[in-house]
DNA sequence: GCGACAG
DNA sequence: ATCTTGTCGC
């Protein structure tokens, strides 16, 4: 089985090393990344991991990995880093060209405990990480307009601290969740994310991860 | 007590 | 989170 209480209190420990900071260097290389799962609605499954690193700003795709293995942690809400991350982590050294940052599926700081799987993942690796999420998690916020580029803050719904963004990434289409994950901030989380949307909703590391998994998933069935 | 709840 | 198909709106 799987402790929570422990889960949670190693998440207030990690959450304590985020380093929340305008981006230091420039950005070259971009990565996005996504999990699938052979079937899931079971626990334990197979699951695969991939990542995708593309050029900055051209998003030209220069190099795709993925990892394979045995998923035994149930999905819980807060809790998802616990269930993905050992695969994320295997995937990741398998990168030859190590992005400078990376947008994860899943959210940054905009989480219960502050440790979103974007803000775990980059404390984990000590890499630039941001959160670009399809659903809200936690905070309080106010819809964007419904034209691409709006935006409007997502707040601690106790402190009301600043957490993050609500992006409208596409007109007429539903926004997604924006938050730093670790060794970026707010500013440079959304810059990043809507910087590397083109036409559709999702940006386009995170977007090509997908679709890179279902090419992937195929073989495996 | 009730509703909400990343992937 | 998967997969497929059909329908609707821009």
């Amino acid at each position: 089985m799987f402790d929570y209480r422990k889960a949670a209190y190693a998440q207030e420990i990690l959450k304590k090393k985020i380093k929340l900071q305008p981006f230091k260097g420039s950005i070259n290389l971009v990565a996005g990344c996504d999990l699938t799962f052979l079937n899931p609605f079971k626990t334990p499954t197979e699951g695969i991991a991939a990542f995708v690193i593309l050029k900055y700003p051209e998003l030209e795709v220069v190099e795709r990995v993925y990892a394979t293995g045995k998923i035994t942690i149930p999905y819980v809400p807060g809790f998802l880093a616990f269930r993905e991350i050992p695969l994320l982590i295997r995937a990741f050294r398998m990168i030859k060209k190590k992005p400078d940052v990376i947008i994860v599926d899943g959210h940054g700081i905009v989480h219960p405990r502050g440790l979103g799987i974007a803000a775990h993942l980059g404390v984990v690796l000590n890499v630039p990480t941001v959160g670009c999420a399809k659903k809200p998690l936690y905070g309080r916020f106010n819809m964007p307009g419904k034209q691409k580029g709006n935006y409007s803050y997502i707040f601690d719904k106790y402190t009301n601290e600043k957490l993050g963004v609500v992006l409208r990434t596409k007109d007429n289409v539903k926004p997604v969740f924006v938050s730093p994950g670790n060794l970026t901030d707010i500013e440079t989380a959304g810059n990043l994310v809507f910087s590397t949307v083109t036409s559709y909703r999702l940006p386009e590391p995170t977007r090509l991860a997908h679709n890179f998994l279902r090419e992937i998933r195929k073989k495996f069935l």
